[in-house]
DNA sequence: CTAGGGTTAG
């Protein structure tokens, strides 16, 4: 087809440009395109460029094809109609492309100028590819041809190795720059904070001629990744002006550094401020309350999305709210919002669909949810495949976790990793077949992780096997000698076998090496407010007294009823009495007595404790459950607990 | 056209 010479008519031009802004399909495309070629506009630079640009979203098959084919058909094409295509496939998911296209362009051009427009996608797209051959051919190229006067392009060829995990080529670039601007420092900056650098990133943050929001930010961000939330803070309260961004970083530095309390402050100070949330704050600030179980929050935020018609199909606003309501114990929340966003679902709904169910012991939903997914032609992920197994292992359906682990790689090609293998190890433990999970273990590729050795401790614990758990615990440790919990689970299998002579060597070694127990720390709401209980005696002098006089009530009845205090979960050896005092002190009993004395007959007792819940307080709330006639949801570290009429819906899988 | 923040996981 020959284009026709001249300008099309200008009347066109608008709606053109209009029906391309709208346009959602490839074929849709096709038909513009088509009337396109009608009306002249095969020379429109503008037009076609967004044209190209469409092309190159994500989820449109063919677009290279069709953008290469487009392009060959223009007479005189210049460099800003290959610049929208180039720039939108270096941030789809085919990257390739927009090199493709590069090279391309530089054999159909005949004037380079305009050319250094598209190097930094480019560059963007090598770096994403790890393509070195192509990376640093093009640095060579830019060499030639002087554009690293050009700041764009430099700051590009930073960035570049930066993505590489070149950090000391992209320090010499840096170094060599001719015009070393803010984007230059801010960029070498982020580069070493990703490596963990904190040291040469604060040398350059010192450095720098002029720093503003984003060397702030970036700073910000970097001290909190690393755990050094103080220094965080310094830089926050130095600031005068501040971005959602400022307050995201800050907010999720808290976080990292368990410190939700004052991230959800925040998070206050900066709506009372004015300051307009978006997404990434919002889905931030969306895990904290789901650690916390803040349903109050939560909803609030949720409210607060609808009535500002925030789409929860953008980006992972769904999944966040559906972890959200699952962690605070609302599964039909979940379930809800779920079929709200049906249509543009991202995968990330799905998968945190079935781990939330998979959370709450559901894994016959879980599964279907996984039925429904397939029946749609939905194809999971290496996520989707974690939250089915851990509903499998959760719901004691050995069979069924080895049929998802089959499929996954057969039918799905996906390559199971550490964690894949670390839900299997789990699966046979909590079902008692130790043998198993310890085969899984043997012949997984990989080295097995810390978590993979604790699924196996903790499976010993339950089912009293010492020399098995024995061997766990060393290896555990051996990775992780910081992790209290491994030398707990540990002495309490010493303490079911009745060797407290090794239970206290346990102890003296905690001692010796520093490592401290993480108290237990039980929560309940009661009038919309949260009460915090600790484990041992210190209590709050608010409630002390009628709690632990309640407790006291609580036990006795509950041992007319035949309970026998687990006192194998306690941690040194103590007279028989003590112990039992000793359990009788537990947070979560504690709140357990608080719900009962605050919280109404009929109404459920909500609690989240931060560790697991030990098995002593297990039985206890299923008795509790039965005697008085309550309903109790407990939150644990793994999962929820629901008791009811002295039974609890994990089944004894915990 | 270059630099900063986000979920689901044993």
């Amino acid at each position: 087809m020959t284009a026709i010479s001249g300008p099309p008519p200008t009347l066109l031009v608008k709606p053109t440009l209009q029906m391309l802004e709208k346009c959602k399909t490839m074929s849709e495309l096709r038909q513009i395109h088509a009337h396109m070629i009608k009306t002249n506009f095969v020379n429109h630079t503008f037009a076609i460029s967004r044209l190209m640009a469409f092309c190159s979203l994500s989820g449109v098959s063919g677009g290279l094809e069709y953008a290469s084919s487009v392009i060959l058909r223009i007479q005189n094409p210049n460099a800003f109609i290959f610049f929208t295509a180039i720039k939108g496939f270096s941030e789809s998911s085919y990257p390739l492309e927009s090199v493709i296209l590069y090279a391309q362009m530089l054999s159909c051009l005949e004037n380079f100028s305009g050319i250094e427009f598209s190097i930094p996608s480019v560059l963007k797209a090598c770096g994403k590819l790890s393509a070195f051959e192509e990376g640093r051919q093009l640095h060579g190229q830019i060499l030639k041809s002087y554009l690293l006067f050009d700041p764009f392009v430099s700051n590009a060829v930073v960035r570049m190795y930066l993505d590489f995990g070149e950090i000391k080529s992209a320090r010499q670039v840096f170094d060599k720059m001719p015009n070393r601007d803010v984007v230059s420092w801010n960029s070498m900056i982020t580069g070493y904070l990703r490596v963990g650098d904190i040291d040469l990133a604060h040398g350059l943050f010192n450095e720098m001629p002029k720093r503003d929001m984003v060397s702030c930010n970036a700073m910000i961000d970097g001290y909190g990744k690393c755990g050094k939330c103080e220094l965080a803070i310094d830089i926050f309260k130095m600031m005068s002006d501040k971005d959602v961004v400022t307050w995201t970083s800050m907010i999720s530095a808290y976080v990292l550094n368990y410190r939700p309390r004052e991230a959800l402050d925040l998070f206050q100070e900066m709506l009372s401020l004015g300051v307009k949330p978006d997404a990434p704050v919002i889905v931030s600030v969306l895990s904290t309350i789901a650690d916390l179980g803040f349903v109050e929050e939560g909803k609030w935020i949720h409210t607060y999305l609808c009535t500002n018609k925030i789409n929860l199909s953008f980006g992972f606003l769904g999944s966040a709210l559906i972890n959200m309501y699952s962690k605070c114990g609302c599964i039909e929340n979940a379930y809800c919002v779920f079929r709200s966003i049906s249509h543009g679902r991202n995968i990330g709904d799905w998968n945190s669909m079935i781990s939330g169910l998979a959370f709450h012991g559901l894994a016959q939903e879980a599964q279907e949810i996984f039925l429904n997914m397939e029946r749609m032609e939905i194809w999971p992920n290496e996520v989707t495949f974690l939250g089915l197994l851990s509903a499998c292992s959760h719901g004691g359906l050995v069979n069924e976790g080895e049929f998802y682990f089959r499929i996954m790689h057969e039918k799905y090609n996906i390559v199971p990793k550490i964690q894949h293998y670390g839900c299997m190890v789990d699966l046979y433990g909590r079902a008692g077949r130790l043998a198993d999970a310890l085969g899984v273990i043997q012949n997984m590729p990989m080295e097995a992780d810390v978590l993979a050795w604790k699924a196996i401790l903790s499976s010993s614990m339950k089912h009293g096997q010492v020399a098995i758990g024995e061997n766990a615990a060393l290896k555990a440790i051996g990775l992780a000698p910081k992790d209290s919990s491994c030398y707990v689970l540990l002495s309490n299998i010493y303490a079911k076998a009745g060797r407290w002579d090794d239970v206290a060597k346990v102890r003296l070694i905690m001692r010796q090496r520093g490592v401290r127990k993480i108290p237990g720390c039980s929560s309940i709401l009661v009038d919309g407010k949260i009460h915090e209980f600790l484990v041992g005696e210190e209590l709050d002098v608010r409630y002390s007294g009628a709690v632990l006089s309640m407790i006291e009530e609580v036990v006795y009845r509950l041992k007319l009823e035949g309970y026998r205090p687990d006192v194998t979960q306690v941690l040194v050896d103590i007279e028989e009495e003590g112990k039992e005092s000793s359990l009788s002190l537990h947070s979560e009993k504690k709140a357990v007595a608080f719900g009962l004395i605050n919280i109404n007959k009929g109404v459920p007792i909500h609690i989240v404790k931060n560790l697991r819940i030990c098995s002593d307080c297990h039985s206890f709330i299923k008795l509790v459950s039965r005697v008085y006639d309550r309903q109790i949801i407990v939150r644990d570290q793994n999962r929820f607990h629901r008791f009811e009429n002295g039974i609890c819906s994990c089944n004894e899988y915990w």
